[in-house]
DNA sequence: CCAACAGTTCTAAGATTCTCGAACCATTGA
DNA sequence: TCAATGGTTCGAGAATCTTAGAACTGTTGG
């Protein structure tokens, strides 16, 4: 039993972002929910969940899997379940600014 | 003969910008390059074309509206063509360091 | 006036994306 | 060891987006 072991998501390096996929990744309402959120912290995948706890795992998983692969959050497996995090750094690194703004943006209605 | 008359398109205030939308509109390469380009200046239609100039005038608008539709882009009549702006002040406004971030980021291949 | 121009809008086909149930897979508590 | 847990992956239908030709509209030069 390693610590951390098994099934390892595959993240793509920092230096391999495209611009249009994190765009992408950050244009659906939901997506972006899940990131703000996870700005506050790691959290375990159910936790993601946008509003109150309604849509389907599958669903949620294939979001977390968009916003993985365009670079936006990390998904590390941890015992039984996964921590989801946010590539805050490498994000920075690779588009200064970008999330920083994105997360200060006020929504829509005031 | 009013200057600058007829024919003007909607345009949403800033206020009312939605930022996935605005995300979305720069998720596409083409889109993102449109907008690089009017970095430098406004443009008529048809110099905005990304890349060379082969893409058909139909597909062009209808790029321009994706972006005119979600505050990026303004779109207003001179005379027999059309002048295209980047709606720096309103996006800077509303979403504060975000447009500079996006043209900001190197693209991908260093 | 009329033809050429600059662009938009309409329409339709093809490609992506979204959503979600079902099947599947590690991991761990009992 | 075995079943429950936490999530991912697969597959398919619905929805949305993209692309582009064709038709249409306002504007201007001759």
């Amino acid at each position: 039993m390693q610590p951390g072991s098994t099934r390892e998501l595959a993240h793509p390096d920092a230096a391999d972002f495209v611009l249009t996929d994190v765009l992408f990744a950050l244009s659906d309402p939901a997506r972006l929910e899940i990131t703000r959120r996870l700005a506050e912290g790691p959290l375990e995948v159910a936790a993601c969940q946008p509003t109150g706890g309604d849509i389907p795992k599958s669903t949620l998983s294939h979001h977390l899997k968009t916003l993985r692969e365009a670079g936006v959050v990390r998904n590390d497996p941890h015992g039984r379940q996964r921590y989801v995090s946010l590539r805050r750094d490498d994000l920075e690194q690779r588009f200064p600014g970008l999330l920083a703004a994105v997360l200060r943006a006020a929504p829509t209605g005031e």
